[in-house]
Formats: C-alpha cells, sequence, structure tokens
DNA sequence: AACGTACACTTAT
DNA sequence: ATAAGTGTACGTT
C-alpha cells in the first residue's frame, strides 16, 4: 500500500504524518505545512480531544530491539499522564539515558507519545523545540478537565 | 571493521 | 562539579 502524507495544524506547528492508511510511519513538526489526509485520530487529537493515539499503529513499535520495546513502554502511558526516562527504563531494563536517545530518535511521536516522559528534575527535550511539548502536555491537561467536569 | 564521539538521563562521588 | 554507565547512530580512520 503506498505511503501517503498529509499535515494538520497544532498551534503555530504543522504535523506531518506519513502513513498509508493502516499504519503511520512518521511524524514530524514543522513550520509549513502541505496538502494531504492524516488518520482521523491525529486531527482529533490536535484539536484538544481526549483520544488514545496509540490505538495507532506505528513503524517503531514491532521489532526485537531495545528501542521498540521501549517505544511500546511509551505507548502504555495514558492520555494526560506522564513518565519519567528513568522509570521507563527501569521497566525496560535498560538506563534513562538510551531512553533519551529512543525518544529523540521516535520516528512517529503522538503516536509514540514521547512527549509525556519528563526528565528526574525537569521537563526534558523535546525536537524540534520543547515548546511543543509543553503546550502538548498542558493541552492534555486541559482535555482531562474537560472530561471531569 | 574498528574506534571515537555525541546524545531529549540518572545516580553517586 | 564531574564521572560512570547505557545502546545506538554516525563520522572518521
Amino acid at each position: 500500500m503506498e505511503i501517503i502524507g498529509g499535515s494538520c495544524r497544532f498551534g503555530l506547528w504543522f504535523v506531518h504524518v506519513w502513513w498509508n492508511g493502516i499504519i503511520v510511519h512518521q511524524v514530524r513538526f514543522t513550520t509549513t505545512g502541505i496538502s494531504g489526509e492524516v488518520p482521523a485520530l491525529i486531527r482529533q487529537y490536535c484539536g484538544g480531544r481526549n483520544v488514545r493515539l496509540s490505538q495507532l499503529d506505528s513503524i517503531a513499535i514491532h521489532e526485537d530491539t531495545v528501542y521498540s520495546r521501549i517505544y511500546r513502554a511509551v505507548q502504555d502511558i495514558p492520555y494526560g499522564s506522564t513518565s519519567t526516562y528513568g522509570e521507563i527504563a527501569a521497566r525496560v531494563r535498560t538506563s534513562p539515558r538510551v531512553v533519551g536517545q529512543a525518544m529523540a530518535r521516535n520516528p512517529t511521536p503522538l503516536v509514540v507519545p514521547c512527549h509525556r516522559i519528563l526528565a528526574a528534575d525537569g521537563v526534558g527535550g523535546f525536537t524540534p523545540s520543547v515548546d511543543i511539548k509543553m503546550a502538548l502536555l498542558a493541552m492534555e491537561k486541559k482535555g482531562l478537565r474537560r472530561v471531569k467536569i
């Protein structure tokens, strides 16, 4: 099946998604958009809806590698909650540093919600801008409140 | 093919 | 403040 690309808006940013209708190959935050469809769930998520993006399939989670195991563990973190590099490392039995490396190279952010991983003493990093990470976390907090009321 | 370096980290000196 | 430990990628020999 052919891989197609599209983007949708998230604040000042565009979310580029490359996918083939079934599995997501790449997600990137960019400053310029392109025309084309993104998965409906991603559109809804960017609009502030509380949806489980980990029900989308990602190219990143099927290998039998440390990174792949890390990505699967990260997918278990629910909407609106967070974990830490250290916690994920303990669960996968590797080191926090490696978790950071895996996050930095995560081909499908959002689907693998790497923005929910915080550092032991701060927010940690995010490519291409940690502002996005904070905006995503703030949005999810809002989305939770909306459900609660 | 080996070797060094660079990391979105954490913990213990 | 600095060093060790960690897994992978990427550049340089």
